[in-house]
DNA sequence: TCTGGGGTCCTAGGACCC
DNA sequence: TCTGGGGTCCTAGGACCC
């Protein structure tokens, strides 16, 4: 077998959905611009080009031609969406990922607002993932702006610890398509990713086995993908703040505290010891659709507008199994409250589908199971239990008439109310 | 001024079966 | 009648990631 050493690299396309869009308006290039606000950004800006432009009618596939001047402001926007990515320039005024937009219009006023469009963005990424793998086959897709990929055994990639490779897998997506990525070569992905942080935008990081105590140990433990939040305010309430102090714990410590599998990861990981494979093909587990509504709805008040949606959702998520070949059997709902609480319910049927009305129909009876005093904000639709529509044709298990729920007391006491659909 | 949408994986309890 | 484990499936919630 090989005996190359192994190196892995993690590879992020630089402020990806913002880079796409500036190749599409160049004249934003230094601007803070910022993505999100979802529909509804979309049909702020057509009003917004009505309005100027009344001649014409505008629809959301002219949003190519938007005159320069009339990019809409953060300033303009009123709503509830969240900023999907922000440029560079509108990072420097504190705007990121995963905000409010009306905080953002707060900090940059200024900034443009530019909808999402994912379309666009999907098209890009199968073009930078189709010049990896042309150059180094053996890539695991983690999203659509990152992969890993295994270059212990591509050619050249183990010259310069993996620097060569990567340069030229980075050069090479930036002459098809003008986009920029950074990319870390490591022994591993836990490592590999947290490189790939170092030098960015447009940089190159190696992180060799010895070099773990002197470039890992010194970071916050938040920068170990795999910490979030709440492992991370445990793990400062111990006085925990650097990795470095993760991997001074005792191992029996950790797994007392954090239970024995978190625990020894929790280890590992400080040590920066990491074994996973690079995985280049994964089968969809379930598949889902939901939408934040505009204003909380009421239970009873906004009953019809409600039950329109809910059909929406679960012809949706028909549509993506049918369209992506796939049936599953455990169907489910998703609520989140005014509070911003959230419930789930889900019931498995005996058999596969990818039935619209049926899962309307389970789904439903999910629903019910719900008590619906609070007012919502969110609702959505999940199929689970995925398995290959074909597959699932040949082993006969296709469509059968009546689902058999498990035993349901909520339903049949009767004791939830009010009722909805 | 609150906080999107689409996922994966883990835990934990209960049902049910052997 | 009382006593076990072990294994699998189902359900609900939560952490985390992109």
């Amino acid at each position: 077998m090989s005996t190359a050493v192994r190196r892995i690299a993690h590879l992020d396309m630089d402020a990806f959905y913002a880079s796409v869009e500036l190749l599409r308006y160049p004249q934003l290039k230094g601007l803070p611009v910022v993505i999100g606000g979802g529909r509804r950004a979309v049909d702020d800006l057509l009003a917004r080009l009505q309005v100027a432009h009344p001649e014409r009618h505008w629809t959301a596939d002219d949003l190519a031609d938007i005159p320069v001047d009339f990019f809409p402001r953060l300033r303009d926007y009123v709503g509830r969406g969240v900023i999907t990515t922000a440029t560079y320039a509108a990072r420097q005024f504190g705007v990121g990922s995963a905000m409010g937009l009306m905080k953002a219009a707060r900090l940059c006023p200024q900034a443009c607002l530019l909808p999402v469009d994912f379309e666009q963005y999907r098209h890009y990424s199968r073009r930078f993932k189709a010049i990896i793998t042309d150059i180094a086959p053996v890539m695991e897709d983690r999203g659509v702006d990152e992969v890993y990929i295994d270059f212990t055994d591509v050619p050249g990639g183990q010259r310069e610890s993996g620097r060569v490779l990567a340069r030229l897998i980075q050069k090479s997506i930036f002459q098809d398509t003008g986009l920029s990525c950074s990319v870390g070569v490591a022994p591993n992905k836990l490592l590999a990713k947290m490189a790939s942080e170092f030098d960015k935008p447009n940089g190159i990081s190696i992180i060799q086995a010895h070099e773990v105590a002197t470039k890992i140990w010194p970071l916050a433990c938040r920068n170990i993908n795999g910490i979030g939040p709440k492992a991370d305010a445990k793990l400062k309430s111990h006085g925990i703040e650097m990795i470095g102090q993760l991997a001074a714990c005792e191992p029996a410590w950790l797994q007392h505290n954090f239970g024995n599998k978190t625990g020894t990861w929790l280890f590992d990981a400080a040590h920066g010891r990491d074994e996973r494979p690079v995985v280049t093909h994964s089968e969809p587990v379930s598949m889902s659709r939901e939408t934040t509504f505009e204003r909380d709805m009421h239970a009873v008040r906004d009953k019809a507008e409600l039950g329109a949606i809910f059909t929406e959702l679960c012809q949706s998520v028909a549509a993506d199994l049918q369209r992506k070949g796939y049936v599953g059997k455990t169907i489910g709902v998703k609520l989140r409250f005014d509070d911003f609480k959230s419930v789930t319910r889900d019931q498995t049927l005996a058999f596969y589908t990818a039935d619209a009305s049926l899962i309307r129909q389970t789904a439903g009876q999910c629903l019910k199971r719900v008590p619906l005093q609070r007012r919502l904000r969110l609702l959505g639709v999940r199929v689970g239990s995925l398995a290959r529509a074909q597959d699932d044709a040949e082993s006969g298990q296709i469509e059968q008439p009546t689902p058999k729920p498990r035993s349901h007391e909520a339903i049949d006491s009767g004791a939830i109310e009010p009722q909805l659909f």
